[in-house]
DNA sequence: TTGCTCCTCACGTCACGTGAGGTGGC
DNA sequence: TTGCTCCTCACGTCACGTGAGGTGGC
């Protein structure tokens, strides 16, 4: 049995059959990723058939996205095996894609600002923003696709009506707040009647964007929260009046 | 009129109340993007209420995703201007996020393979991946999904059926080809009513599959598209036989 | 001899992270 | 004097792309 000194390609040859290009395998010789059996005696790289399966191999796992470290380990049998690399990287790529796909809903939603309001001043981005920021602490993103599909059912008239509602509601209590009425009088019925209405339209009914809203004005300051509309001590007090 | 020297801010106080790196501040420095005011006499930045003003809106720019040098371009208004910068952004943001769910759908497919093979070596990987290759090289992804759905829909069992079937087609045209009988053969009807049926039920009857399925055939190597139970002989014989 | 293929440096990419080593400050 | 904050280099990241400048080969 004589060991033929069977095939060989050289550089060029192994980046036209494989698609990649010549740096890329000098590349992976610097790594050690892949190393050709031999040199020429003018140092040409020359590749044998067991590098060229193994390139077969490096190219197919690049096509999956693994970094060149860890089909090292696959190929070179240290790692878990290929099953456990390519669950961990299917998960890194999911996380990824919701990650990407939150950058893609924040580009839209600030396209939309920038349909309406023709060419804004930056500033006007930054609030809108750290508007989105703070819907973003408090609403998941599943929760966020619900209140969008609401929000534009309602369009932008039906978005300005019911601030204006809220308006007329804050204008009322403070009002009151100032004439010293008990938060539980007969007299603030309609302020709490409308408050529930439009809730109910924001929420849509769905318990859990009620809890997330209810977490928010907990948790975060109402003047930041209504835009200037409500400071701390109104917002006390229209709890009250609310919860009666 | 006398211009205060107002308040400034040191690296340190910027950087907590933008969430950044004092790093990140000093490569703004660097590129040119954020210069801070002044400095003091020991050489510390020291940024005004203009830095802080435009810092706050990189900050905003940067969680859009933009890359710094379009940041610069945006503020400095060169560029055509902020809506465009977005829309542009967006498109590449969405092209990215399409070329991600096409490596989630081929890491899905490798994850379902090694699930149902335990764990195979890594040149069956290789062949799978060249199949999903091909695949993706003659149908559309939606196609892609359609056919996907089929196939969890008949399990492992109907697909291995369905490999039978055309294996024992196969086998009856190859004999028929050797004997010498005409395609057109009434005999051969067998054949050819099983076939459209098999064929049918790939398609699902949707007419642009169909066509990608007879694109494939008239372009790709039989052999390949077969993995090895068609050569190039009896795929014409067959052609002909399905023709008639 | 002319192309063609190959070779080895070596810098650049993008937005910083991470030390190293040293100095001013309410 | 002790911390704390700040400073300036300068290398590393990931997978190559892109020259520069030079040499062997069926």
């Amino acid at each position: 049995m004589t060991e033929a000194t069977d095939r060989h390609w050289r550089v060029g040859e192994l980046a036209r059959m494989t698609g990649l290009t010549v740096r890329a395998l000098h590349h992976y010789d610097e790594i050690g990723l892949l190393r050709p059996q031999a040199r020429s005696f003018a140092g040409y790289r020359l590749y044998g058939e067991r590098d060229l399966r193994r390139l077969y191999r490096i190219v197919a796992l690049r096509r999956l996205g693994l970094p060149l470290e860890e089909i090292a380990a696959v190929l070179d049998g240290d790692e878990g095996g290929l099953s456990i690399t390519v669950h961990r990287h299917l998960e890194a790529v999911e996380a990824e894609l919701a990650q990407l796909a939150r950058l893609r809903d924040r580009l839209i939603a600030v396209r939309d600002v920038l349909l309406l309001e023709g060419e804004p001043s930056i500033d006007q981005l930054t609030t809108t923003m750290e508007a989105m920021a703070m819907l973003e602490r408090h609403y998941t993103p599943d929760q966020l696709k619900r209140l969008k599909a609401r929000a534009d059912a309602l369009g932008g008239e039906g978005m300005q009506a019911a601030q204006d509602a809220w308006a007329e509601i804050y204008d009322a209590l403070r009002a009151a707040m100032e004439a010293g009425t008990d938060p539980a009088d007969p007299s603030l019925e309609p302020q709490r009647a409308r408050a529930r209405e439009l809730i109910a339209a924001f929420t849509g009914g769905e318990a859990d964007i009620a809890a997330s809203l209810q977490r928010a004005w907990c948790t975060e300051d109402p003047e930041e929260l209504s835009h200037g509309l409500v400071d701390r001590e109104l917002a006390t007090y229209a709890g009250r009046v609310f919860a009666a």
